[in-house]
Order: structure tokens, then sequence, then C-alpha cells
RNA sequence: GUCGGCGUGGCGGAACCGGUAGACGCGCCGGACUUAGGAUCCGGUGGGGCAACCCGUGGAGGUUCGAGUCCUCUCGCCGACACCA
């Protein structure tokens, strides 16, 4: 016979059942008008790569969990999402399997879809961008444009960077330690003419405006200041011997060691080597200058080696006390920052001294520290110091000394104050076929002409090839004289792309402009986003710069785009990152077919402060699984817990649910989603006391119940509809309202009063919250232990801490 | 090399402003129920000791009535930057 078994939770019979009526319901789908106050949250959208495993959702769980407590308090959610779905990978795939680029990504776009979906995550799909998409990428080419007509858009030949395995160049940001970011290839450097963003024009904005930051990691402030690496200095020219009104112009952030030069220091790319070098040097500097160009980034940033560089034979004249000091090219003077030359000044710089030491260059010592001048230098002083050997300067604080001789310099006309930044303009043309084709066209007569706005998109052709061996997709005319012209054949950098897509989300559907500019201030900026801290730079400086070209521009509000960031960790398994390469992923698919979606969001929530990296352990997610049945069973069959004590006190059970309302909107608030996990399932613990006790199941127990449900369900969706259904709550608990905490009810009549001799503890009392003092001691001095402990002595000292401590010192 | 961050039971991790170290969970040990249990429930679980107590947050000092928390030095791990004048 067959008997029908109770099953009770079975989570793969209810979740997909949920997911259908969310999405009917539209959940989550946000409204631009509506009378409840605004917040946009925001996930980093992903490039779609295939399937997607437990690592990524890390960040897409976090996502819907605040989405849906932010809702639940009362606010209309912008929570949307999309693909950053140009790039390199979706062309490697298409050689290595033969698809083509576009089929690859809207295949692996619709299996990542699937996969959110059967975890639970919401998203307003209404509002989905696609940045390989005409429709969205139609608009980035318009941007592009309008940053032309800006003046920060324009080509310079440039020697870049070049990465010869992905055959295409990088910008300086996408270059780390001499690789290419994305596949490790050594980088080499070629001249090429090249679109660039003119981001160094923002720079003083994009880096004053990290202090708006507020709500920042200061990591990534820090990380961001340092990568602008804006430096105040003083331009100075130094006549050179022999070549009469030929100036050697060059930077410095150390004014006050201008009588400390003794020699001077060309990157081998100066203009001026060639004129320099004297007839018996040439064949030497020749050989140093080629051999400069061929070396590789990596070789030649690396600190480690040895300075290597060649004497000229020229020399300069230090304008300051008319010295004459020789003139040498080494490739440690890097020909992209400040003038491509430097005054070397080795007793007061660690990389002039060692290059010094290298080659028996004289050092001088001219600032000297608090102690006195030392003489002979073991190496540079570095520190501020009193001026020496520094003509009418002599005598000055060296900080004071930047000024003078600052004015001196400006007031003689040999040179002027100047500031520097590290931050290189963006470089964005890449020679790929699978990105956003740079909209213009080269015109023999007309030289660069924009394509009017009003022919985009310039599409990208069906034959995947590079662009430039595409006769039917570069053969044109000119928009401007109508003469045969040669389209661009480069795309755009995929950072472009991604650098206003936050901005699409506000009107995705708008088909006459980038993105409607009262929706945009309508939802902007974003109030929370979250994403890995690998963006700290790149990503988060580019849609930063971006936001506020168009806020001069005049099309959104807002000056900072993102108000407040979280980054998140990494999820690892058998100590490595979560990665198909590694093929240590868990796959969400497994996950829901054996614990449910449900099991997988709390465990992931559970498994550590989110913003830390996380070991995943497979055991461990039982601990979730049979927290979440209890709670079903706690709500559904409570009278299955076998009564095995007594003394249940309704009271008891209303302070501790009133307290977990306390601790889980904190720490929802604040992100602190694995104690959030512990508080509910304390409250559990102490539900499940009550029962076991007799508690009866009355008012407190009913509170107890729709509160643990409520709490619990941004993290745990699913079971928590169901049993808010079957609870008989109103509506869907999606849209139920967060709980209230009553402070008195929460509040702990008694206390834990530890007590202290000496410092040690040596017992605890259970005492009235905000007991006097005076009562305190009695009491601390009435117990066996304390006695023990301190003898027949008084204390001489008390130390009492209400409703904590009390310490007694003999 | 420089700058940040982190070192807490067998494991993941708690601990507000300096005030009960180890919440919560995994694992493990013992027990109950059971035809069975990888279900569920109960109890235990930092180390030493019969106990009173003692020791214990990488290590060494210091400040304090009191230090995981503050200070100095030191070791280890992770991250960022890496000749930017």
């Amino acid at each position: 016979m067959a008997v029908t078994k109770r099953r009770g939770y079975v989570p793969q019979d209810i979740e997909p059942k949920w997911q259908r009526i969310w999405q009917e319901r539209g959940v989550l789908r946000a409204a631009d008008a509506s009378d409840r106050p605004k917040y946009y949250n925001l996930v980093m959208f992903p490039y779609p790569s295939g399937d997607l495993h437990m690592g990524h959702m890390r960040n897409y769980v976090i996502g819907d969990l605040y989405s849906r407590f932010q809702r639940m308090r009362g606010y209309e959610v912008l929570n949307p999402f999309g693909w950053d779905a140009f790039g390199l990978p979706a062309e490697n795939a298409a050689m290595k399997a033969g698809i083509h680029p576009e089929v690859w990504t809207r295949n692996n776009i619709a299996r990542a879809r699937a996969q959110l979906a059967m975890l639970g995550i919401l998203y307003d799909w209404s509002r989905e961008v696609t940045t390989c998409d005409p429709s969205y990428y139609r608009w980035t080419q318009w941007l592009f444009l309008l940053f032309y007509e800006r003046g920060l858009a324009y080509r310079a030949l440039a020697p870049v960077n070049w990465c010869p395995v992905d055959e295409t160049v990088l910008a300086n940001e996408q270059v780390i330690s001499g690789r290419c970011w994305r596949c490790g290839a050594v980088v080499e450097k070629r001249d090429l003419e090249q679109w660039f963003l003119r981001i160094t024009a923002y720079a003083d904005r994009l880096l004053d405006d990290l202090a708006l930051l507020r709500d920042w990691p200061e990591k990534v402030r820090v990380m961001q200041a340092n990568w602008i690496g804006r430096s105040h200095g003083l331009e100075v020219d130094f006549p050179v011997l022999g070549l009469e009104g030929e100036k050697l112009r060059i930077y410095t952030t150390r004014p006050d060691t201008l009588f400390g030069v003794t020699f001077m220091v060309l990157a081998p790319e100066h203009p001026l080597v060639e004129r320099v070098t004297t007839p018996e040097h040439r064949e030497e500097v020749r050989a140093y200058v080629e051999r400069a160009r061929r070396a590789s980034e990596i070789d030649r940033l690396s600190t480690e080696r040895e300075k290597t560089g060649v004497p000229t034979g020229g020399f300069a004249v230090n304008p300051l006390n008319g010295e004459r000091v020789p003139i040498w090219i080494a490739d440690y003077v890097l020909m992209g920052y400040g003038t491509g030359a430097i005054m070397a000044v080795p007793g007061h710089d660690q990389r002039d001294f060692e290059f010094a030491r290298r080659f028996g260059l004289p050092v001088r010592e001219v600032i000297a520290p608090p102690s006195g001048p030392r003489g002979e230098l073991e190496e540079a002083y570095v520190e501020p110091g009193v001026m020496v050997n520094s003509g009418p300067f002599s005598g000055l604080d060296s900080r004071a000394g930047f000024d003078a001789v600052a004015d001196h310099v400006e007031r003689l006309g040999i040179g002027a104050r100047s500031t520097r930044y590290r931050l290189r303009d963006w470089l964005i043309s890449r020679q790929r076929y699978w990105g956003c084709p740079i909209p213009v066209v080269h015109c023999d007569a007309c030289g660069v002409v924009p394509v009017p706005k009003e022919q985009l998109p310039v599409l990208l052709p069906r034959t995947y090839r590079r662009l430039s061996e595409l006769p039917e997709f570069y053969r044109t005319s000119c928009p401007a004289c109508g003469q045969p012209a040669r389209r661009e054949t480069d795309t755009m950098d995929t950072f472009i792309d991604s650098s206003w897509y936050f901005l699409r989300y506000t009107s995705a559907q708008e088909e006459t402009r980038p993105f409607d500019p009262g929706l945009a201030n309508r939802w902007m900026p974003v109030d929370q986003y979250t994403g890995g801290v690998e963006h700290a730079i790149l990503h988060l400086l580019y849609s930063r710069f971006f936001q506020k070209v168009l806020h001069d521009a005049g099309l959104v509000e807002a000056v900072e785009p993102f108000t407040r960031l979280f980054t998140q960790g990494m999820v690892k398994r058998g100590g490595q990152v979560m990665s198909k390469s590694h093929g240590n992923g868990v796959a969400p698919d497994d996950l829901v077919r054996r614990e449910g979606a449900d099991a997988g969001r709390v465990y992931e929530m559970f498994i550590g402060p989110p913003e830390d990296d996380a070991e995943w352990t497979d055991e461990a997610v039982s601990g979730a699984v049979r927290f979440l049945q209890r709670v079903w069973r706690l709500t559904l069959e409570p009278g299955s817990f076998p009564v095995t004590g007594s003394g249940a006190d309704p009271a008891l059970l209303r302070r501790r649910t009133h307290q977990t309302i306390q601790r889980v909107t904190a720490d929802y608030d604040g992100f602190h989603f694995n104690t959030a996990v512990a508080a509910l399932m304390e409250l559990a613990n102490a539900m499940q006391d009550h029962l076991q006790r007799g508690g009866e199941r009355g008012e407190a127990w009913d509170e107890a119940v729709r509160t643990m449900i409520l709490l619990l369900h941004p993290m745990a969706p699913h079971i928590t509809e169901e049993l808010w259904e079957r609870i008989g709550g109103e509506g869907l608990c999606a849209d139920a309202s967060w709980p209230t905490a009553d402070p008195e009810l929460a509040a702990e009549p008694e206390v834990t009063l530890v007590v202290q001799v000496a410092g040690r503890v040596r017992d605890r009392l259970r005492v009235a919250t905000g007991l006097d003092e005076r009562s305190a001691i009695e009491r601390a001095l009435a117990s066996e232990a304390v006695r023990r402990a301190l003898g027949r002595e008084r204390p001489s000292r008390v130390v009492y801490v209400p409703d904590r401590l009390i310490n007694l010192v003999p």
C-alpha cells in the first residue's frame, strides 16, 4: 500500500514555485514613479564567461539579500542586472571551438540567467543591459563622440603597451608588473597611433573628490589616490654647455636640494640625447638607447636590478651656483613622467645615490639631519632637515626651502612651479573584433571625421575577423565631403562599456539618447555598489571619470556615481580561488539539487565576514540545511518537540525576539551577514527551548515565528515565503514590512555581573540591571570565591562598571 | 623595498568605547528514541588538574585595576604599489 509519507521541508518542491510567483508578480520591478524613497542597489555586472559557480554567486546573493531587505524597509529599490559582454574570451572561445563570439556570448548569458534564477536571485529584468547589443553600444559610440566634441578624446602617436599574445594594445592600468592583466604575457613597447581619453584633465577632481566617498573602503581610496599620484614640484631650466640657447628642463619635488646636484640624467628616449652627446660617446650612447628600447617593461621597471646608464660627454650648468655637471642617460628615468629628465641629487634621493655609487659620481650633503651634518653618506638622507652648502639658502629649514628656492627660480625666470601626476591618459584603442567600433572615419581630405550621431550605430559586421581585414566594413565615404574614406578599424577598450552601464539602467529602453536625464537624476547616485576589490582602480576610476564628464555635459547631476561601496572577498575551495581552471567550483545546479537554494544562500552568508576571503567546506553546508529544517519544524510542527523541562517564560521569548530584530537589522545594515545568521540561529534555539520547557504557543510564540520568517526572508526567500503562506501571512513575504524592535521588550531585567579580585575573574553574579555601586560591592563581598581570593583584607580600590563588572583591588 | 590588512579551539569564525575570550556553526565524544538512521532529540567538547585553581588570542616587552582590543619591537601570511624624480 502506498502510504504518503509526510515529507516536511523539501526545498526542491517549493523553490521553483516561488520563483515563478515572484516573476509573475514583478517583485523587484522598480517603479520610476513611487511615493517611497528610492534606493539604487547595484552589483557589478559580470562578463558572461560560462558557468557561474558559488564564488561568483557570493556577490549576487549579497546584492539580492540587500535589495529584499531595503525593499521590506520601505524603499523603492532599483536592482538591475546586465552583461559586460564584449571582450577577448569570446574571441578565444570562437577561435578554439569555431563558434561566433556573439553566439558564444548569448549562450553563456542564457545559461547564467537560469543559474541566477534557480538561486532565487531577483532583478528588474526589464532594465537588462547587454553591452554587445547595438541598442547599447550605439550609445557607447554616442558618448565617445561627446568626449571627442569636448576635446576629451584624441589620437596620438605614442609608445604604447602591446600584448603579443592578445595582439592588442593595453592601457597603463591593464599592465600589471609589466605583464598583460588578462593573459600574463610580457608586454612590449610599440610606437602606434592610438585613441586616448583625456582622463588626466580630471586628475585633480578624481583625487579631491575621493574625500566625498566617506562610505568607500579606505583601502580603495588609498589605492586610487596612489594611482593618480599627484605631486607638487618645480620645473627648472639647466643651460647646456656648448649648445647656446638650449635648455634642459627638469622636474623636481625637492627644490630645496638644488645645490646638491652632481649630475643630470635623461631618459634614453629624451629628444636632447642626440645633441648633448659628444662624438667620443656617440657609439656607446646609441647602443644603450637601442638596448633600452628593446628591454621588456619587466626588466626595465624592476627595482631589484642594478641601475645602468652611460655618460653622454655633455655638461649642463646649475643655474643657481654655476656649477658644471655631467649629463648621463639611464633607463631609471622615464620619458613618460615629468620632463623625462632629472637633476640628480645623490645625497638626498636613494635612486640617484645608488646610481652615483655605481658609477663613482660625487655625493654632496645639502640637507643636514637634526643631529648635524654627517659628512660621509652611507645612504641618501630623504627626510627634512637644515639646508647646508646651499649658498644664500644655507641655514634654512628644508621645508621652508621649497618655497624659498621656488620663488627665487621663478623670479629669475628660469623655471616655474608645476603639478604632476602619475596618472596617464587612458589608451582605449583595441585591435580586436569583439568590441565597440570607434565611430570615426579617416578621410584624406578632411582628416578624422566623426560619424554623425544620427548614423549611429556603426555596426559590427557579422563576419568574425579583424575589422582591418574587412574591406566591406572599412570602405566608406567621408561624412563631410563624400569622397571615399576609410573607417576606423579599432574597437574600444571594454572598460568603456562598463563605465556608464549604471546610468543606462535608469532608462534602459530609451531610444533617443543614452539615458533619460530625469530618470538618471531620479535614481543616481548608486546608493550601494557591491563587487570585487580587483576593480578598485580600473573600473571604479573610469566610472568616476565618466560620471564627471557627463555631469559637466549637463546630463546628470551627481558628481560621484557610487555613494557606498562594498568589496567582497573571494571564495576558495581546497585553498584555491574557485574557478573553472582550478576545477574546484561549486555549481549552483548541484547545490540546489542536493541542499536547495536557500541552504546554499544561508551557508554562503554564514561562511565568514563578506569582505574577507572564505573557504568553502562542503560538510559545513549541512549546518545551514539543519537550521532551515528546524525553522520549518518550529513553524509548522511545534508539537513535535518533546517537553523535557519546565519554566518557560513568554516574556523571555519576547525579549529574545526583539533583541534578534535589533541585531539582525544592524547586521544587515552593516553587511555583517555571518553574525546575522548566528543571531537567527540563536532565536531558533530560544524558540526550541521555549517549547521544550513546555511553553505555550500564544501571542509571544506567534510573534517569534512571524519575526523569524521575516528576518530570515532576505537570506532564505523561498522557505520563508512558503512558511508565510502556511501560517496565513498576508500577501507575499517579500512584500511584508520589516519588523520593528521595541527597546523596552528587548531590555534585559537582569545581567551577569563579573566579579574580579585584582583583575582576575573570581565569580559571576546575576543582578538586576542598573544595580548601584554600594549594593554591588556588598553582593561581591558576600561571595565565597571572592572571600577566598581576597582573604581578610578590605579592597583598597573598587572599579565598578555597571551591568558588566566589578573589580576589587586589595 | 614601501604602504596597507590579518594571525583567536581540530575547522569556519564571535567578542560594542579596553571590561565574562571562544557566540553561532562544522567536526568529534557520550547518551536517548529506533527494525534501521548519514534523521531527530539530550549532554559534553581550548589545554592542564580529583579539586581549589593555573595556563591560554603568533612571539617578546610596555601602559592599565583590567589588554584579543592600545603602544614598542619581532616573526609569519595575504594584498596593493613597485625606480613617477
